[in-house]
RNA sequence: GCCCCCGUAGCUCAGUGGAUAGAGCAUCCCCCUCCUAAGGGGAGGGUCACACGUUCGAUUCGUGUCGGGGGCACCA
């Protein structure tokens, strides 16, 4: 397994080592046992000037050592063990210590990269270990909006993410489909059915008026059959027929939500249902077991949760006076479910608004006393998303009524823009999406110009025209320009970047990456030329250039968006 | 009133307890007889919202204030 850790890590190990050693040495000549444990902190500096790697040690050691930081990295410097990856070291600032590898050591990760291939940046951290990642999970109400898109996106990139730091992963879609909105989309269809227009007064007050409705409405009268996930509806087309309008509806609008995630590009391994959940009996098992633990109460002829004993503001109701059980009495036993399942980690990955439900839901998990971590679930919120078009703000679908659906995205910029712009930010910052900007098929267009330094790699392979498996045998030694450079350090970081990103869950991380490594490799094209009669250069720079593709489509896999070979 | 997220260049956004705070767009100036110009090079543009603390060092951590957004039901 040690194979898959980039020569990155096992650099940095030997790095660590190297300084731990010359540490040591250096406290224990000034006599200060009470710096027994030394964290060495080893870190990328921001401007290749300073060097592969640099350290604050001397910085950290200059108080218990009562010494001028500048002097201790002499010391330590001078103390640092012969070895083959340093090729230079210097003192800078006020007393950071930057090391500059060997050119050697630089260029082995071109190697690395080719012979890991789509490895390269994989590796077992998760152990295999189940995880599951819950995202979407939107109401059967209505098609998916941008909303849903922002979380669809960013969910699957955490799921791949999190495989490719050797998790199993889950993905799943929770549906909500036995509340009150459910019963509202139910009279707004059947409405429709009768002929109700949207304006007219008898029209349901909170109705859902998408055009949407009508087409269900359609639908059920013409008896038509709909397939969602592994159910199977017929319409039995009688408007008298509550039940059956709301089985339908509800099959309906899965059906299409399928279709916009199929759009998207995102399969889900399991699709939950809330009213499976009342059907098996596992919400009565988790009110009874809520109740055995001691943490309810009567009070006004409703149960109450006592969720403060958990950490939350105030107590909440589980059985409403009228009996029927509030939404987060479900969500608990959902929850509880995933445990049993046996995930030892679950990411949710929500809109901001279900922020409340947090404290709760966790509340509910202790309070059952089955040994459920504290913290446990995880999530990932993400904030609103507003889409521009022309400079203004677009608010409407014809097909939704109310909200930007997300096939409308899908259809007017692509699959892989919208993919890449819902993922490219952190998901807890606001995002604004424009649409001019996202359909742009120029430079301004981030999607465009990373898969464009992909095809241009290709295209320059495809032109040479010889066996890239030959590159093994390449000699490295004539890449040393600044593009060279640049670029040998910009992939070695990459295995680094995959493991942070899953670590912080953040998968924007890996699209500001791949801006910048695309960056590196069109810096490079238009400075120097590939197909030289030069040899040697030429088979080490179509070697570099290999791996340089290599890592963008590894990336881009990632994020889910494609690495076209031409453009 | 309480809770959460955000506030960085004209715009959209990265970033970080440390070295001169970055990128793209927009503005201005250059670069295709040559591997895809869907590209590259350069210039200008900043009180990192504000104040006070912690620290050798704060844009980063803490507290408060001001802005923007979201959430605070016997709705989901």
């Amino acid at each position: 397994m040690l194979f898959l850790l980039s020569c990155e890590f096992v650099l940095k190990a030997h790095l660590t080592q190297l300084l731990a050693i010359a540490a040591k040495t250096i406290v224990q000549n000034n006599g200060a046992p009470e710096v027994a444990e030394l964290t060495i902190l080893l870190e990328r500096p921001k401007s290749a000037e300073h060097g592969d790697f640099a350290t604050n040690l001397a910085l950290v050691l200059a108080k218990p050592l009562k010494q001028n930081p500048r002097a201790i990295a002499a010391h330590i410097i001078a103390n640092l063990p012969a070895n083959d990856y340093i090729a230079k070291t210097e003192i800078a600032g006020a007393g950071f210590i930057n090391f500059f590898l060997s050119a050697q050591s630089q260029q082995e990760v071109v190697k690395e990269i080719l012979n890991a291939g789509a490895q390269y940046g994989r590796n077992n951290v998760g152990e295999s270990k189940k995880v599951q990642v819950e995202f979407v999970s939107a109401n059967p109400t209505g098609p998916l909006h941008v909303g849903h898109g922002r979380g669809a996106a960013v969910g699957d990139c955490l799921a791949r993410l999190l495989d490719a730091n050797g998790w199993d992963v889950t993905r799943e879609f929770y549906y909500n489909d036995a509340g009150a909105q459910i019963d509202n989309l139910t009279i707004s269809v059947l409405a429709r059915c009768k002929g109700i227009s949207t304006d007219d007064a008898s029209f349901p007050e909170n109705g859902y008026r998408g055009e949407y409705i009508n087409d269900i409405a359609a639908a059920y009268l013409d008896k038509q059959t709909v397939v969602a996930d592994d159910i199977q509806v017929t319409a039995s087309g009688d408007i008298e027929n509550l039940d059956s309008v709301r089985t339908f509806a509800v099959a309906y609008l899965r059906h299409e939500q399928d279709l916009d995630l199929k759009a998207f590009q995102i399969k889900f391994d399991v699709f939950s249902l809330e009213s499976a959940l009342y059907a098996e009996g596992k919400v009565e098992q988790t009110v009874q077991a809520l109740i055995k633990s001691g943490h309810t109460y009567e009070l006004d002829n409703a149960l109450w949760l006592k969720t403060t004993d958990f950490g939350d503001d105030k107590d909440r109701v589980m059985r409403k006076s009228d009996g029927g059980y509030t939404y987060f009495v479900p969500d608990v036993a959902y929850h509880a479910d995933k445990w049993n399942r046996g995930f030892v980690r679950v990411i949710n990955e929500q809109g901001a608004d279900h922020h409340s439900t947090i404290t709760r839901v966790r509340a509910g998990l202790q309070a059952l006393d089955a040994g459920i971590p504290k913290g446990w679930p995880d999530y990932v919120l993400h904030q609103m998303v507003t889409v521009m078009r022309g400079g203004e703000e677009v608010k409407l679908s014809k097909r939704a009524g109310s909200y930007v659906t997300l096939r409308d995205l899908i259809e007017e910029v692509g699959c892989d823009a919208t993919r890449y712009f819902l993922a490219a930010r952190r998901s807890d910052s606001q995002l604004v999406f424009d649409i001019d900007l996202a359909r742009a098929q120029t430079n301004d267009n981030p999607v465009y110009y990373i898969q464009y330094a992909h095809a241009r790699i290709c295209s320059v392979l495809t032109q040479w025209g010889g066996n890239a498996a030959h590159f093994n045998d390449v000699d490295l030694t004539p890449l040393n320009n600044s593009h060279e450079t640049a670029l040998l350090q910009r992939l070695s970081t990459y295995p680094e970047i995959v493991a942070n990103a899953a670590t912080e869950l953040a998968p924007h991380t890996i699209a500001n990456y791949l801006k910048d490594l695309a960056s590196d490799l069109h810096s490079y094209y238009n400075e120097y030329k590939f197909l030289i009669d030069d040899e040697a250069v030429k088979l080490a720079r179509l070697s570099l250039i290999s791996a340089t593709g290599q890592v963008l489509k590894n990336g881009l896999n990632l994020l889910g968006v494609s690495a076209p070979e031409r453009m």
